[in-house]
DNA sequence: CTGAAAGCGCTAACAT
DNA sequence: ATGTTAGCGCTTTCAG
């Protein structure tokens, strides 16, 4: 009553175990007469590979791990959404660890995946990682190594990220091209980069559409929703008028398009707005926020597509001739989303 | 080079493997000491336990299969969330499926996780499942399977669902608390049993509470955005007034929303409303919506709990006396979320 | 309390 | 084209 095995089939056919995953496995040495007869016996007797023992003999497992934040949190989800569905079409499964659900998991999960022997390990790092002693370890071992979206450039792997400086250049631009000229931009804590590079990407979108850069305009917050609305009365409470703000998140943006409308002020009409990160809530708030979206799926495919060539690597020279290049870095070009908070003139 | 076995730390140390096995897995027919000295050679070495060699031979894999449609969908995402956060506080780790990416694959993703040796499988239906011959094969194999949300009765498997008949039970009460009286339901398909379920919650909650049933308040939708907006429309041609606005789903009770902005009509003044789901974007809209939340980390953590009871009956008595018992089911509470789209009264 | 021996189910050299 | 053999690294009776 017990699983099928490969034994069972070769002793039914009078032939060996051997010949028997071979032709189950397609081998170029084994007749398609016997392939075929194998493979209907192991229908017949409801067969199943076991693919522990499998992994254990070949070294492969065909699972790769995922290291996130949180499943709960849209973007993530959206990310494993986008590796699992492609992962599976190459024939891998996606074994999940969340490293921030109540405290910082991210070491123990790595030794988990490593433990697991995971074929690589696909990862975002967590916010307040101490150390990176646990992704040095996993190159050690040689396991295929690919980052996205929060990563870290000492640990040389391949890596996927969206490009906020040119996010942010769109955004600006769009705006001016609505007619606005007196943007402002609620910013976020400068140290971190994305809120840096944002911030760049609308100062440099102002200077080549030759718009003045005014500090005023500048508002430094802590990305929230409360940060936003205090941001935006602050921008409203100065003497020059202000006619669009570009948030750096679309949290930020809601907090502003709150306080906004409390205060009488018409959208897009008075004053246009453009958030970023394309949350759930964009579409639905009123009036509906433009923003920039990530690709999040198609952040989680291209990180799987890098893991393919970084096992493919493994696999063939290993010895390669350029050990040292730089690894691969995809940056994904950001997404313009153009909702009603942003459109003054008549759509065309 | 490649990785330290406890041959290597057994050689180390002049005992054989299978001390240092035993030692290890904290056997108590080992000797403190033993233990203590095993220990922290391995801690030397580097050692890392090899789960496929130890899965293959115990039989077991700590691993749980997760068949969910979509991580992309918000509630999915955190109901895997609060299942890896608490299956992994016991051991156990995830292996994700998605069932609905492009087409169906289902039968697909049981059979992998199968082929895994998984310990369990913990699933949601997908909607277009034509058979369940997949399912019964797990059940076959002694595979412990827990079913949630979206569950299917003739599986005879333990499950956990939100009670969709109560909280529509508490949503509408909830509104006639606030003074409203002429409510309304904008309900969806009836041969899906949830929206079945909820239909008769509104009405059973209007009956309790003295109220007359009028066919005319009750609307039948599509549960979509433009389904919410189009019944609001007809529910307000109609000559008799409606005071407030009970909605299937968030989706639905948004674009009834919208409707009721767009011709002018205050919330919660004129008219209350209240969706259900809880969705990512209803604390957001304007004014924020009222709803009922599903609980979806709860749900998670209740189901890899019936696992472990399924697990721990499969290792204790197979031939139990109440072989025939009915399944688990575990019906969660809903939570009513108060927000400003049905406030009326003042907050005490 | 420790060790020897067998084997989980499969794959991959190496023969034939 | 097929079969033989060995062994991946671990756990687990069973002897001592």
């Amino acid at each position: 009553m017990s699983r099928t095995t490969i034994h069972d089939i070769a002793k039914e056919l009078n032939t060996s175990p051997s010949t028997v995953s071979k032709a189950l496995n397609d081998h170029p040495s084994i007749s398609a007469a016997t392939k075929e007869l194998i493979k209907t016996t192991a229908q017949n007797l409801n067969y199943r590979q076991n693919r522990l023992a499998s992994s254990l003999r070949s070294g492969r497992t065909n699972i790769i791990g995922i290291l996130i934040p949180s499943s709960d949190i849209g973007f993530f989800g959206a990310v494993v959404h986008g590796i699992e569905k492609i992962a599976r079409s190459s024939g891998y499964n996606i074994l999940l660890f969340q490293s921030n659900v109540t405290g910082e998991y991210e070491v123990e999960g790595v030794e988990t995946l490593l433990q697991t022997s995971v074929d690589g390990i696909i990862a975002s790092i967590a916010k307040d990682t101490p150390n990176l002693e646990h992704f040095i370890d996993v190159k050690k071992r040689k396991v295929p190594l690919v980052l996205f979206d929060r990563i870290k450039e000492e640990l040389n792997a391949p890596s996927v990220v969206v490009d906020d400086y040119k996010g942010a250049f769109m955004a600006t631009e769009h705006l001016i091209q609505q007619g606005y000229s007196r943007i402002a931009h609620i910013s976020g804590p400068q140290h971190i980069k994305i809120f840096n590079d944002r911030l760049r990407g609308y100062v440099d979108a102002l200077k080549m559409n030759n718009l003045p850069i005014d500090e005023d305009l500048i508002q430094y917050g802590r990305n929230s929703i409360e940060s936003g609305k205090f941001s935006a009365e602050r921008l409203l409470g100065r003497t020059k008028h202000v006619d669009a703000i570009f948030a750096v998140e679309d949290f930020t943006a809601l907090g502003a398009l709150q306080y906004l409308k409390q205060i009488g002020i018409r959208m897009p009409g008075q004053i246009g707005m453009i958030g970023f990160g394309n949350e759930s809530f964009s579409p639905y708030v009123t009036p509906s926020l433009s923003t920039i979206d990530q690709q999040p799926a198609r952040m989680g495919e291209e990180a799987f597509t890098l893991f393919l060539e970084a096992m493919a690597e493994k696999t063939n020279g290993a010895a390669s001739p350029e050990l040292n290049a730089e690894p691969k870095k995809i940056v994904l070009d950001p997404v313009l989303v153009v909702r009603e908070s942003s459109v003054r003139t008549p759509q065309a």
